[in-house]
DNA sequence: TGCCCGGGTGTTTTT
DNA sequence: CACCCGGGCA
């Protein structure tokens, strides 16, 4: 019990609650984590079985990083015995012990986006719709949300609003796409990400016994990150905690920024109407950073009008204030945080790895990589699932996920000529249409091309032969031996890496390399980390994989600046961290300024990039970036107004900065036009044109009149009167302005 | 069957 | 700018 010790009050009291309902709303860096690896290991103290307790946290990571918290706590026998991983993974396990419920196979596979967007692609093209009406991403979108929010192909062409929307927005045919979607997917005995939260949700609601079997199992159910949960996730939730209801959800609807996903700020909102008796914890004592970031942390989201009203605090020092800086371009904004990440390194102020740039955009990190390679400092960018999109890997998984799963028609797809060996277009075109007449998989017709009339030549029936029996020989090994032998095997006997070897190009060596750290990942994954696991197969790790994403390896040993998008920041801490591209446009994204909804998750994004930081914080933002192969003009982001100036200090660029970053050309000679920012097709570069007494059109603060103007030509600072905004004072040549008289 | 080139087109964020 | 797709050519 010493460990609770450990704890603050509050702390303490939401730790050592066991039975019911609880919501424990938890500030940024109030040490929730601390609080859900107390209560776990003070539930197993008093006697729950580790095997009764379900976690589901947002990230692979932090499951683990709990469990292995829990482990140092209460042993690692017992640790691992709890149920704790992602949404998706956790579930993405039980469908897999109940497959045959749902009549998929035990190894399913699981598309990602991927796979998803080419398998929407043949059908839009098997349809003879318009791919330009029809777009694979946003068709995707529509299905997704319509899945998170539990509406079936059936119930989707069944509802009037839905089908009503469709057919305004031009895209009548998004409801038989859904449905021939969903066949296909289960044809390939596959699923797409949302369909491991969808048939959860069907398993649980249409299977009476195995809902009580897995009721009865977890008797405690945790979720970390609640305010991020979707309807789809809510649903499993309310339908597993039922009986128990045991049921401790944790989160901060402040930090709410998966919107676009489905989630739904409401449920944590709403957590009380669903459970009346529920105890409330409130942690809001900050322990990650200083009061000037605390507080200008709680300056910005006091603008928002949907919350939970708390106050988030801190004993920590005041600190430094928060660094604001203007600079002229992107480049020139990547050379700032460069330059200012080695001074403070070479002053002694921690080590590399202690920064972090955060970025709205995966777009953004050129001018940085640049600007770090140029003066040696080290750094890692956290894309996504970069490492799992290259070609390379893709083809080798490609490989063993035919070989757990012959149906997997996208596999299947890409495997089938690589390494070449005569099967092209016309023989996958032939197979495809067998297929499509006869409801089977392609690997059917593969298998017996005579059965389904499949109109291919004897020379492509033995080479498909050949095939089929490589896969199914593969097949053979999938469930039962060692996962990285079988990789091994299937690696060489495909013949992927002699293909590799023979080095025709350069990159074919990077790419070697790709596999070969592919294989050691996988033998790593495999053998376990701990002796006494047992060796895992290469299904398992299909799975594992399927789900993975970079953010789940930020490790803080390797001695390098991290780089990554707010999104993928959520839950880390850094002593220093530089927001970049502080501007309109971007942050807040062009997208998300319409709405009060879009524009306050976009602003608790914000609160989220900020509370990442213990110590130090940085805002940038440049006037003019490349965007879109573009030069772009932007505002300072609107947020930068919003955050209490008593914690901010503001840098101009100096003056030697500005020789070396010089405004680009095309700013002194093109009038602006065409830029997302002017919505004034006239707006232009005023400066020398101004008179006091005109009148003038400015694209945010809109009409107004000049009062006074100071300053030399190409300098003039301008006075100006806008009805709606009060007097502002501009800078010409940064102030996108139109005459008006 | 496979490769190269050109045009068109689009960027938010991710399990 | 960077990617992807389709078309044309070897």
């Amino acid at each position: 019990m010493n460990y609770l010790k450990e704890l603050n009050e509050e702390q303490k009291k939401a730790a050592m609650h066991i039975e019911g309902p609880m919501l424990i709303i938890a500030g940024a860096g109030s040490g929730k984590t601390r609080v859900l690896t107390f209560r776990i290991a003070h539930l197993i103290d008093s006697g729950v079985d580790p095997f009764s307790i379900m976690a589901l946290t947002f990230t692979n990571k932090a499951a683990k990083e709990m469990k292995d918290r829990i482990a140092k706590i209460i042993g690692s026998g017992e640790a691992r015995n709890i149920k704790m991983g992602t949404f998706h993974s956790v579930f993405a396990g039980i469908l897999r012990a109940e497959s045959d419920r749902l009549n998929y196979p035990t190894n399913f596979t699981i598309y990602d986006t991927a796979d998803s967007k080419s398998l929407l692609r043949s059908i839009i093209k098997e349809m003879g719709l318009d791919d330009k009406v029809y777009r694979t991403g946003s068709v995707l979108a529509r299905i997704s949300d319509a899945k998170n929010k539990l509406f079936s192909p059936e119930a989707y062409m069944a509802n009037y609003d839905i089908t009503a929307d469709d057919f305004a927005s031009g895209k009548p045919k998004l409801g038989e796409i859904y449905k021939r979607y969903n066949d296909r997917l289960f044809r390939s005995g596959a699923m797409d990400f949302d369909d491991l939260l969808f048939n959860t949700n069907v398993l649980l609601s249409k299977h009476a016994d195995v809902a009580y079997k897995y009721c009865h199992q977890f008797q405690f159910i945790l979720v970390d990150e609640y305010q991020d949960t979707n309807y789809s996730q809510y649903m499993i939730v309310k339908q597993l905690a039922k009986v128990h209801e045991n049921l401790c959800v944790v989160g901060d609807d402040a930090q709410s920024i998966y919107g676009f996903r489905g989630a739904d700020i409401n449920n944590i909102l709403n957590f009380k109407k669903d459970y009346p008796d529920y105890k409330l914890f409130k942690l809001e004592q900050n322990y990650r950073s200083t009061q000037n970031i605390v507080k200008a942390a709680n300056s910005i989201i006091a603008k928002n009008k949907n919350q939970i009203r708390k106050e988030v605090w801190t004993a920590n020092d005041s600190g430094s204030r928060i660094i604001v800086n203007r600079l002229l371009t992107d480049n020139h904004e990547g050379h700032h945080v460069a330059q200012s990440i080695h001074k403070m390194v070479s002053s002694g102020e921690g080590d590399y790895r202690d920064y972090a740039v955060l970025y709205r955009t995966n777009a953004q990190t050129r001018p940085f990589e640049e600007a770090f390679r140029k003066i040696n400092i080290p750094y890692k960018i956290y894309a996504g699932t970069s490492f799992y999109q290259r070609k390379e890997i893709k083809d080798v998984i490609a490989y063993f996920r035919l070989s757990a799963n012959h149906h997997d028609e996208e596999s299947f797809k890409r495997v089938i000529n690589y390494p070449a060996r005569g099967l092209g277009k016309t023989t996958l075109d032939n197979l495809t249409i067998s297929g499509h007449e006869y409801g089977v998989s392609l690997w059917e017709v593969a298998m017996a091309p005579d059965k389904y009339r499949c109109a291919i030549t004897s020379g492509a029936k033995s080479k498909l032969n050949e095939f089929t029996t490589m896969i199914r020989s593969f097949a053979t090994e999938i469930d039962t031996s060692d996962g990285f032998k079988l990789a091994h095997r299937i690696t060489n006997e495909s013949g992927i890496i002699r293909g590799l070897r023979e080095l025709k190009e350069p990159e074919d060596q990077g790419r070697l390399e790709n596999v070969e750290a592919l294989l050691a990942g996988i033998q790593e994954f495999t053998q376990g980390s701990e002796s006494g696991d047992e060796v895992k197969t290469l299904s398992e790790f299909l799975i594992e994989v399927a789900l993975l994403t970079d953010a789940d390896n930020v490790s803080g040993d390797e001695n390098a600046v991290k780089m990554m998008t707010i999104h993928a920041s959520k839950g880390l801490e850094f002593d220093t961290v530089y927001i970049v591209g502080m501007e309109e446009n971007l942050f807040p994204a062009a997208q998300s300024m319409d709405t009060r909804e879009d524009l306050e998750e976009e602003r608790r994004l914000f609160y989220v990039a900020v509370t990442r930081a213990r110590k130090h914080l940085h805002l940038c933002y440049a006037t003019s970036r490349f965007r879109f192969g573009q030069l772009t003009y932007n505002e300072p982001s609107r947020f930068l107004e919003e955050v209490d100036p008593d914690y901010l200090q503001t840098f101009e660029t100096k003056q030697e900065e500005r020789q070396h970053f010089p405004q680009p050309l095309a700013r002194q000679l093109r009038p602006l036009s065409a830029t997302k920012t002017t919505t004034s097709a006239n707006a232009q570069n005023v400066s020398g044109k101004l008179t006091p007494g005109m009148e003038v059109l400015h694209d945010r603060f809109g009409k107004g009149k000049v009062l006074k103007l100071e300053g030399k030509v190409g300098e003039e600072k301008a006075t100006i009167y806008f009805p709606k905004e009060g007097e502002k004072q501009l800078l010409l040549k940064f102030a996108r302005l139109e005459i008006l008289n």
